[in-house]
RNA sequence: GCCCCGAUAGCUCAGCUGGAUAGAGCAGCGGACUUCUAAUCCGCAGGUCGAAGGUUCGAAUCCUUCUCGGGGUGCCA
């Protein structure tokens, strides 16, 4: 589709339309006054096709314009030629809407033809009451649809940096809104376990084990040096020669750099030699592949698990799980003629991109284009995905375009139903360092993550112990924990996930204002209400069923904010932008705030207010630890 | 060359299908703790939404051109 957008809001139109049943029974009074507003507008100008009808509910930005507002009137009246105001007051005769909200007049049409809308008090009691249930309001769809995400992605012998953080935390986050919208989620991490690069490091291990190095003390680290020295001992300075010749006269360099190349095309040639061997099984080159593979994994997994980002052995699928479907899958491009001979390599040409996508070299190698390429058959074939998302890096944008649309030409996002699958890329900006230039693994010291996570726990140790001084360090050390990993994920999560990524230590470890640990806190305040009145002596057996009195404008704020959870986990969800929600969960927390500060609870002498209260309070909690929780963020009880 | 992405307050960022006076946080200034946890709350100040055109009742948002920055671009992953 040429000119598609890249943008994500709108990949899972045709799922919408064939999965998601409109919800008859809604309490969301921003759902109602939709329905309400479509009924009326139809009367109003029966010439409007019903499926064109929308009813533009969005919330007031200001109090003093009412709860919501419909800003239908001026594009409907716009295609009529009507005067918009005169259309406004039309629908409003026809507007049926006295059970939730303050009867409409004149006075309601505001600016060029907004339609502004109060909700009674008791319409915003009852859809806070029908939502304070388990689901908390969002009801999972009939037939859940299948989501794959590709998440993680390390490499072997390589430790995580700050890339892998993005793709963990917030492919996570991506499988836990699908998880949390009721969808069945598959979490797939392909890991980088196969080809030269990796063959290399074998070759190496197996060198100096011959010199009588004992491998079975090797620690990731260890395996990352080891990595970055095999990766420049293979790599041959060509240009650097060819400079020099040029230039001339150096004939002490030239040698010298004539002697490098010659090493490091021999350490090449052993490294493709070990390759083939590893491919073939041999025992030896599978032993030490294994070791490497065993170290690599333990290490990131726990990391993951330190992370709160539920990756696991399970959802682990590396390249070379793939290594025995290449053959036949290649072989079946051809007979199917989807892919051609070009200069010796085999590629794919697809419409409307220029670059082909080359799954096999000319020497007979495969590519990731290949692997990937398996992945997706693999994925709505075997898993049965019906979405497949990709967590990955904006730089891969053009490989993920060519590998969806050879995939799509081959009929490989094809379900065994016939249904085609939504393939994503749902692409994340590149990590920066302070000069605002592209972190490079080869340049990089000191920003592998877990001296990251290390130093944002030290400094959250610091802070909780300067807040708790009473405290014991046992009783610390899991809030410093919990704090930092909060800071860490809700700064990685929060900005839009396309932007690229400067990358800040005290920006990602600050602990005040717009932040995890401020959610966190909001979190333990709620709590804390609940503890003192026990420790006070107050009842507060209850509150559950009693009726929310929304007295002060901040609690009625308050509701408003927990009234939108439900669509907003279900647009945060589709977009696959976890940063919405966290939007939501900051504004919530400062919803809190204000009401925190404005309405007490404890002290309040009406009792049905205060049982109103302790019951928005409890609301608040369970909401707020929901979207934490949805976000993988841990929380705490105190702090 | 071609393709993709970005540009909003001093700094870091929000801004959902075009809506009313563009919002937060940090930094700055001024207030609020014998009070349900002050990791908090309130107030002040801070803007030519990169530039110029266009579309219309209405544009940070859509279209065109341009500037700057980043990335990618046939046999690495």
């Amino acid at each position: 589709m040429p000119g598609s957008p890249s943008r994500g809001a709108s990949i899972h139109l045709h799922l919408l339309m064939s999965t998601q049943t409109p919800n008859n029974t809604t309490i969301d009074p921003a759902a109602i006054l939709d329905a309400r507003f479509k009924d009326a507008i139809h009367a109003a100008v029966p010439d409007l096709p019903i499926e064109q009808i929308k009813a533009l509910i969005t919330p007031s930005r200001q109090p003093k314009f009412g709860d919501f507002q419909s800003n239908c009137a001026m594009p409907i009246a716009k295609r009529f030629q009507m005067a918009p105001r005169e259309l406004a007051a039309k629908i409003i005769e026809h507007l049926d809407v006295a059970s939730i909200a303050e009867p409409l007049t004149q006075t309601n049409i505001a600016g060029p033809g907004f339609i502004n809308v109060t909700l009674l008090p008791q319409a915003i009691s009852d859809a806070l009451s029908a939502m304070d249930n388990d689901q908390l309001g969002i009801t999972p769809p009939d037939a859940p649809p299948t989501v794959v995400v590709d998440v993680c992605g390390v490499n072997l012998a390589k430790q995580m940096h700050v890339g892998h953080l993005r793709s963990t935390v917030i492919g996570d986050a991506i499988a836990r809104l699908y998880e949390r919208m009721g969808y069945t989620v598959i979490r797939q991490s392909h890991v980088g376990d196969w080809g030269l690069p990796i063959a290399m490091v074998v070759e190496q291990l197996i060198t100096v084990e011959d010199q009588g190095t004992d491998l079975s003390t090797l620690t990731l680290a260890d395996l990352n040096a080891l990595y970055k020295k095999v990766q420049a001992a293979c790599k041959a300075e060509t240009k650097a020669l060819e400079l020099i010749t040029k230039i001339g006269g150096h004939a002490k360099a030239e040698i010298e750099l004539e002697e490098r190349i010659a090493d490091a095309n021999a350490a090449l040639e052993k490294a493709k030699a070990r390759l083939i061997s590893l491919q073939s099984g041999d025992e030896r080159s599978v032993r030490v592949w294994q070791l490497i593979y065993d170290i690599t994994m333990s290490a990131c997994l726990s990391t993951c698990k330190r992370l709160h980002a539920n990756i696991t052995d399970e959802h682990s699928a590396g390249e070379s799980t793939y290594r025995d479907e290449l053959g036949p899958l290649v072989e079946d491009l051809i007979d199917r003629k989807i892919a051609e001979e070009d200069d010796g390599a085999l590629v794919i040409r697809c419409d409307g991109i220029k670059e082909p996508t080359i799954i096999r070299k000319r020497d007979g190698g495969f590519l990731y284009a290949t692997t990937d390429l398996a992945a997706i058959k693999r994925r709505v074939g075997k898993l049965g995905g019906d979405i497949v998302v990709y967590v990955v890096d904006s730089r891969q944008s053009l490989h993920f375009k060519q590998v969806f649309a050879a995939a799509h030409k081959a009929g490989y996002d094809k379900k065994t139903d016939g249904q085609e699958a939504v393939l994503f890329h749902a692409m994340f900006g590149t990590v920066l360092g302070e000069d605002n230039k592209p972190l490079k693994s080869r340049s990089g010291e000191n920003l592998n993550l877990t001296d990251l996570l290390d130093e944002a726990v030290s400094r959250a140790g610091t802070t909780v112990a300067e807040k708790n001084p009473n405290m014991s360090e046992s009783d610390r050390a899991p809030i410093a924990e919990a704090v930092a990993m909060a800071a860490v994920k809700y700064a990685d999560l929060s900005t839009e996930r396309i932007k690229d990524y400067v990358m800040n230590f005290d920006r990602m470890l600050a602990f005040e204002g717009d932040t995890g640990p401020y959610l966190l806190y909001a979190l333990v305040r709620v709590q804390a209400i609940f503890r003192k009145a026990t420790k006070q002596g107050i009842d507060t057996s209850n509150y559950h069923s009693a009726p929310f009195k929304l007295v002060e404008p901040s609690e009625k704020a308050l509701a408003l904010m927990l009234l939108r959870y439900p669509a907003l986990i279900e647009n945060a969800g589709k977009a696959c932008e976890p940063n919405r929600l966290c939007s939501f969960a900051y504004d919530l927390a400062s919803a809190y705030g204000l009401f925190y500060d404005r309405c007490p609870v404890l002290k309040c002498d009406d009792e049905a207010l205060r049982n109103s209260r302790f019951r928005l309070c409890d609301l608040v909690g369970r909401v707020l630890g929901d979207a934490l929780e949805t976000l993988g963020i841990p929380t705490v009880e105190r702090m």
